[in-house]
DNA sequence: TCCATATTTCAACGAATATTGAAATGATTG
DNA sequence: CAATCATTTCAATATTCGTTGAAATATGGA
């Protein structure tokens, strides 16, 4: 993951409404749930609630798929890997005596293979 | 964590400057960096350096002391922990075979005790 | 005390952001 | 095809943010 790449996600995540909505799709899980779910759940008004799920698409922390008239919204993990992975690299300049790697959630369902390394 | 220290410390991390000075100090460790070197190292003026430290500071992410007249600045991991911990907490619905929790950067030196578990 | 160094404070400006209301698009049902 | 539901698009507004420049504060040394 890049600078400015991790700077979009961070700033997609850094808004009240919006850390909700990823919260609730992380753990909604790789199957993700409706915009109109969403926006009930959290008692915002549509209009809103679609200039979010851009802001959150377009940093790619979530994915959208139309089912019938509902679009459906999911978190993408894999993002939030590399993000994690950005902001602890090289860690305690490296040295493994006093850092630890990150690693956070992975759905293992419905995404096969998913490298647990990301070197920035 | 709260959702409200959430956001604050992922607006904090949201901007080229300060993710590239938070950075800067997870490499740096546990140790620090005065003031002047980060400014140097990444040139920007020193007060909006000191614009960016603040808020980095006012999110918990780093620490500040004294040493002469210098400013040396430090990254807090445990905010970084615990903003991860956040981020990820109830993966997939708690589902153990889903999720695993995330783990973050621990520097385990000059800091002894720190549970590893976050519950927001 | 006087001077140089290191960092902070203050005021100001242009740019970006979140929310709103109304209208439009796309998909399903009868 | 008409009606309805789910979501998006567009324009407008108040607020917040990042940077700059000049001046102030604090520390250490001659």
């Amino acid at each position: 993951m890049e600078q400015t790449d991790a700077v979009a996600a961070l700033a997609a995540l850094a808004q009240d409404n919006r850390l909700a909505v990823y919260r609730l799709l992380v753990q909604a899980g790789p199957e993700g749930m409706a915009a109109g779910s969403v926006a009930e759940r959290l008692g915002l008004a549509p209009n809103t609630l679609t200039f979010h799920f851009d802001r959150l698409r377009a940093a790619g922390l979530v994915t959208v798929r139309r089912d019938g008239r509902s679009m459906i919204y999911a978190a993408r993990f894999d993002t939030m890997n590399s993000l994690i992975g950005y902001l602890t690299d090289n860690c305690c300049g490296g040295n493994p005596a006093q850092c630890a790697p990150a690693a956070a959630c992975k759905p293992a369902i419905k995404r096969a293979k998913q490298r647990t390394k990301q070197t920035a």
